[in-house]
RNA sequence: GCACCCAUAGCUCAGCUGGAUAGAGCGUUGCCCUCCGAAGGCAAAGGCCGCACGUUCGAAUCGUGCUGGGUGCACCA
């Protein structure tokens, strides 16, 4: 299915024909030989370096064995053309079947087209979002949700088995603090002033858990000390931020499989069980840290304190995972938590971060290497910030006031499948500038409406086929005579199509959806290009009056174009728009 | 002081486990389109891939050291 890797199957049994025929000595190493697309389409359809990779190793220079390959290459049905160019690359045109085939196999397997084996079904866990339950999502918390979304799509697509799940940070002051904030709202419901003083939350989202806490309590809290109140106003009021995040993810198209509490790590001899483990291996010690170099903090005194030696699984100094009262630090419950997801045997991780958490990389990645004894990988995402614009003008948002710009405002500003491909359009560790009057534009300049309306221009050609009386149904156009695709304009495309499969491992194995925003690009790219043609080139629409045939071909070909619009808009989860209004 | 991320065309950014003459969009310039398959099209100009060494047949990509920008740095979460 991925052509790539039939190439280099034909390759790698090519070369040992060659060792078979004496050709090559035996018992080379064919690892390092790839296929790949030119960066020159000029060259050809494929390029290997094999001939390069070889040539040391076998004694021969690189030519000689490229035009020896190239030989026992062009016996090959599939190979129309081949030529030793450079310093021993060997460049393969394809015949147009090929291509040909590509496109019928697009149609034949739908959605299906592209789907990989790639992650061999092991279990993957996503962890993304993991937001504070302190209050609705913010625009921060957007980007994080998309690109753990879209990665959990894109692995699910590649063959892994995919767990996405959401960690809740109920275990610190944080809560606590909403616990009080929510009193004030509480209080407020009964007509009094609330007190919301420095360091409380102001947001008035908190305005209903105090209607809430009011028809649940009545007046029975009113002038008590929060003894008697913070545990329970702590869980009603995070529970009930909880599905108000819920919602905020759901609007986005966003949904978890799994939540796990930090809360519910403590009393349940978890983060106990996790450290001892640790401490098992030698890797907990009590010892006091030596003080940051060059910023030293003014309250700064040497603490004995409880440390692991994360220093032992790559980070630079060992961690505390007890503060000098005794009490866990952050990074306890976190062990333990990672702990449980290595111990719900899970083949690998995955936790997209903010860009701030970077600092926490290391003794995470340390925990994991040493709580799973090296086998399971914890591959970190760091996301970077999204800068809010509008008509090129920074937005201001105030957190201050409590008026700062939440998920909603940006889903009700630009829409969810325009938020999601545009937060995208962006490798994870680069910041993003996001535009709200540009990304709603009906431009060429919008990456979003570009790709949209290439899916639409391909129904307008089925819509307008079927009132010919055609039949493009994708059964009919699987068994199109394909042949009739000849025209490089059109092989061009065939060959964007072919390059999906492909796409989809390179972009699963480096956890890079963003790599499916940039080949959506260049697949409209090249069909609109295709289109455009006709204008000046009657032959090249896709629509031929009065030939049945050469139509079905040409039609065959656009609707496999938006088979794969569909499949890896899909993956983006963005929805692929029938028509532009 | 240390760690992590970033540095590619005037601007915003791609660059696929190291490959050939480094790509795209915007902007600029020129031509075309105003007989709707044009919510535009074609083409051109534009680069010491931050700098310097190193590894390699071969480096934007890997290593080391710098420069500049961002983030984070005991007892917070």
């Amino acid at each position: 299915m991925n052509l790539f890797a039939d190439i280099r199957a034909l390759v790698v049994a090519s070369v040992d024909a060659m060792v078979t025929a004496g050709t090559l000595p035996a018992g080379l190493d064919l690892s390092a030989v790839s296929v790949e697309p030119p960066r020159d389409p000029a060259h050809g359809d494929m390029a290997t370096n094999a001939a390069m990779v070889l040539a040391k190793p076998a004694g021969q220079p690189p030519r000689v064995i490229a035009d020896a390959l190239a030989l026992q290459l062009a016996s090959d049905p599939r190979v129309l053309r081949t030529d030793v160019a450079g310093p021993g690359f060997l460049n393969l045109t394809l015949a147009p079947a090929v291509w040909q085939g590509l496109v019928r196999a697009a149609l034949q397997q739908g959605v299906d087209f592209g789907r990989s084996a790639f992650g061999s079904g092991l279990r993957v866990n996503i962890e993304f979002v993991s937001a504070n339950p302190t209050g609705p999502m913010h625009v921060g918390h957007v980007r994080g949700a998309v690109v753990g979304d879209a990665l959990a799509r894109l692995l699910a697509f590649a063959g892994w088995n995919v767990t996405r799940e959401y960690y809740i940070n109920d275990g610190g002051a944080q809560v606590d603090v909403l616990a009080r904030s929510a009193y004030e709202r509480y209080r407020e419901a009964h007509g009094l002033e609330p007190e919301i003083r420095e360091g409380l939350y102001p947001g008035d989202y908190l305005v209903a858990v105090g209607t809430a806490l009011k028809a649940r309590f009545g007046d029975t809290l009113l002038d008590k000390g929060e003894q008697y109140w913070l545990t329970e106003i702590r869980d009603i009021a995070s529970s009930m931020m909880m599905d108000e995040i819920r919602g905020d993810l759901l609007a986005l198209g966003v949904t978890m499989d799994v939540y796990s509490s930090e809360k519910a790590l403590y009393g349940t001899g978890q983060i106990e069980a996790a450290i001892q483990t640790l401490r098992d291996m030698g890797l907990i010690y009590e010892g006091t840290l030596e003080p940051p170099k060059g910023k030293e903090p003014e309250d700064w005194e040497p603490r004995v304190q409880t440390l692991f030696r994360s220093t032992a699984h790559g980070d630079d100094v060992d961690r505390p995972v007890q503060k000098s009262d005794g009490s866990w630090t952050y990074f306890a419950p976190d062990i333990a938590y990672h702990y449980d997801k290595v111990q719900r045997g899970f083949d690998a991780l995955i936790d997209i971060f903010g860009a701030d958490h970077g600092g926490y990389v290391k003794r995470m990645k340390a925990a994991v290497s040493a709580l799973s004894g090296g086998r399971v990988p914890l591959d970190i995402k760091l996301v970077q910030l999204v800068k809010l614009y509008k008509n090129g003008e920074p937005f201001k948002m105030s957190k201050r006031a409590g008026t700062f710009v939440t998920l909603r405002d940006v889903v009700e500003q630009a829409g969810a499948d325009v938020t999601r491909f545009m937060m995208l359009t962006r490798k994870n560790d680069v910041t993003l500038d996001f535009d709200f009057a540009k990304v709603l534009e009906q431009s060429k300049d919008n990456p979003v409406f570009y790709v949209q309306y290439a899916n639409a221009r391909v129904n307008s050609i089925l819509r307008r086929a079927r009132d010919a009386g055609l039949a493009v149904d994708d059964a009919t156009l699987a068994d199109a005579d394909l042949t009739k695709l000849s025209h490089p304009a059109e092989l061009t495309l065939a060959g964007k199509i072919a390059e999906w499969p492909r796409l989809v491992e390179i972009a699963a194995r480096g956890n890079e959806p963003h790599r499916i925003a940039f080949y959506l690009y260049e697949l409209a790219s090249d069909f609109h290009a295709l289109w455009n043609r006709g204008n000046d080139e009657p032959s090249l629409r896709f629509l031929q009056e009065g030939n049945a045939a050469t139509s079905t071909a040409k039609i065959a070909l656009a609707r496999a174009t938006s088979v794969v619009i569909s499949s890896a808009l899909g993956i983006l989860g963005v929805s692929p728009a029938e028509e532009m209004r």
